[in-house]
RNA sequence: GACCGCUUAGCUCAGCCGGUAGAGCAACUGACUUUUAAUCAGUAGGCCGUGGGUUCAAAUCCCACAGCGGUCACCA
């Protein structure tokens, strides 16, 4: 079988490693302990004047992203940044400088050393000591393009993350933004509790299921499409009066630029709020999070200006229509007559469309394609909101909002309907609707409004996609970048 | 799911009016030795995504399939 390039490659790494061994040294030794991380170095030294020798002496670690001149000069990578090992006859012992033939870019390796800043203004690292740490087999991308196949950017994203710097941040960011609101619920006393993922009654959202199964129990499970119900069955408890879930949601829908199959999301549970008080929160932490990232509450997207400051747009889903269309759909009575100014207007509806369910449509039609700039959306008809109560001045909305940001959906949150024989009928409503083919339809769930009946004190609650909430910090055009391992579908040969 | 596009060396890309497969980086051999995408000389490295078809001849034209991307549909 012939060598192909790639083995070819590996091969003569295979060698280094095992010339290295034979030296006597370890290519996959055990433990090391650098002293300093390269931006700190970069900090500490910033005021050091071109061509200045110090005696100061530090320790290194990290990979090799580029070897010049023979390996005089080795750019060394940590999680911080890089720094530049100098590897001289006249400073770095003969025994040392022999370990270069065995260095390849791409390897882990430690360096002992002093600080000088070059002639030039490089601050540097004059090496009297370098180790192997790990040998690497295979050859990074080219040093100049990087890793720019967007295919092997997700599949091999540890490549990926080596090569690509702005990758890094973005990761690094969402987990900062994870850690801001986790902060920012505990600080208001909130309680983060865990529910399950594996449920045998899909609840909380209209979406279609994965179904798995398990053997002993002999027993399908939906993965949770939504936490809801079992978070407001902790505020039923007592449990607390804050509660809430930061975790991973599975829709089994399309892949795009802005969906995910599995994603993360919070909800967040408040006993005696309404909805107006959970439109206050989530323009707060959404403020805290872009403010702590960015400094600033305007913030680039895209081709936008993002502007977060309070106070955001909060206006009715009817009144909105109403400005797009010239439609006050208030004012029919029917679904008949509602879908028919939705054909007027030249949006397809289904035929079986509830009035509700056709000023929706109107409404991702005309209007969300206009919410740039954050707007809190009210009021939604209440048979497309089967979770939610029924506003307290119009028995045909509820009260309910989505925060719109870019045009995205990023957040959704009502006054939680309390009282179990309403949640019942609706629970009925939405069988119905399954019954009649609508795949996403709410199953009725009877311990939820068992647990209803026990009694949930006024509540509000609210949930955010967390995906695409990074996306807009980050600045990120597609989900998968904010996504250490997006899905992909597997390759058949999987080969690299 | 539908439509459009992409797939060539480890990486980034040329080549696509059909006529023996190219460059830069990485690698290897050597030179040089305070570089910054180091430089210079040389060497090696390819099932041109997979499978069919047209043709004397296919990386190139046609068809199917796969993966990926974009747009749309569904959704957060």
């Amino acid at each position: 079988m012939p060598a192909t390039g790639q083995a070819e490659l590996l091969k003569v790494r295979q060698g280094k490693c095992d010339s290295l061994r034979q030296s006597g040294a370890d290519p996959y030794p055990y433990k090391y302990a650098p002293d300093h991380k390269a931006t700190a170095l970069h900090e500490k030294y910033k005021d050091l004047e071109n061509g200045t020798e110090t005696t100061d002496q530090v320790c290194v670690a990290g990979r090799i992203m580029a070897m010049r001149n023979n390996g005089m000069f080795l750019d060394l990578q940590d999680s911080s940044g890089k720094i530049q090992l100098f590897c001289h006859k006249d400073s770095t012992p003969a025994g040392e400088l022999a370990k270069l033939d065995y260095l390849d870019i791409g390897d882990i390796i430690g360096g002992e050393g002093t600080i000088r800043r070059t002639p030039r203004g490089e601050l540097s690292i004059r090496a009297v000591k370098i180790q192997m740490l790990s040998k690497s087999m295979r050859p990074l991308p080219e040093k100049y393009h990087g890793l720019s196949d967007i295919e092997a950017r997700y599949r091999q994203r540890y490549v990926d993350l080596i090569m690509n710097e702005e990758s890094r941040n973005t990761l690094r960011t969402r987990s900062r933004i994870i850690a801001l609101i986790r902060n920012y619920m505990n600080d208001m006393g909130a309680l983060e509790v865990e529910t399950p993922i594996l449920n045998s009654i899909m609840g909380g959202a209209s979406a279609k299921p994965f179904v798995t199964h398990h053997n002993a129990l002999d027993t399908d499970f939906y993965l949770r499409v939504s936490p809801e119900l079992y978070l407001k069955r902790l505020i039923v408890g007592g449990l607390a009066d804050d509660v809430y879930e930061i975790g991973r949601l599975f829709r089994n829908e399309g892949i795009s630029p802005k969906h995910n199959p599995e994603f993360t999301a919070i909800e967040g549970y408040h006993v005696y709020k309404d909805y107006h008080d959970m439109m206050d929160l989530v323009e707060n932490l959404v403020q805290t999070i872009v403010l702590d990232i960015h400094g600033s509450l305007k913030i680039p997207y895209g081709d936008y200006e993002i502007d977060y400051s309070s106070p955001w747009k909060r206006q009715s889903m009817l009144s909105l229509v109403e400005e797009e269309s010239k439609i006050d759909f208030m004012t029919l009575k029917t679904a008949d007559e509602a879908r028919t100014a939705a054909r007027d207007l030249g949006i397809f509806v289904d035929p079986k469309a509830s009035w509700g369910q056709v000023v929706e449509t109107v409404f991702d039609a005309l209007v969300e394609p206009k919410l740039i700039q954050p707007t809190h959306v009210m009021d939604h008809p209440l048979d497309i909101s089967p979770l939610a109560k029924v506003h307290r001045e119009n028995p045909r909305l509820v009260e309910r909002f989505e925060t719109f940001i870019n045009c995205w959906e990023i957040a959704n949150a009502f006054s939680e309907l309390n009282d179990p024989a309403v949640q019942r009928e609706r629970f009925n409503a939405q069988v119905a609707a399954r019954n009649a083919g609508d795949e996403e339809a709410q199953m009725l769930d009877e311990d939820y409004v068992v647990a209803l009946e026990y009694g949930l004190p006024p509540t509000g609650g609210w949930g955010m996609g967390i995906d695409r909430l990074v996306m807009l910090v980050t600045n990120s055009s597609n989900i998968r970048d904010v996504i250490c391992f997006p899905t992909l579908k597997p390759k058949k040969n999987p080969d690299q």
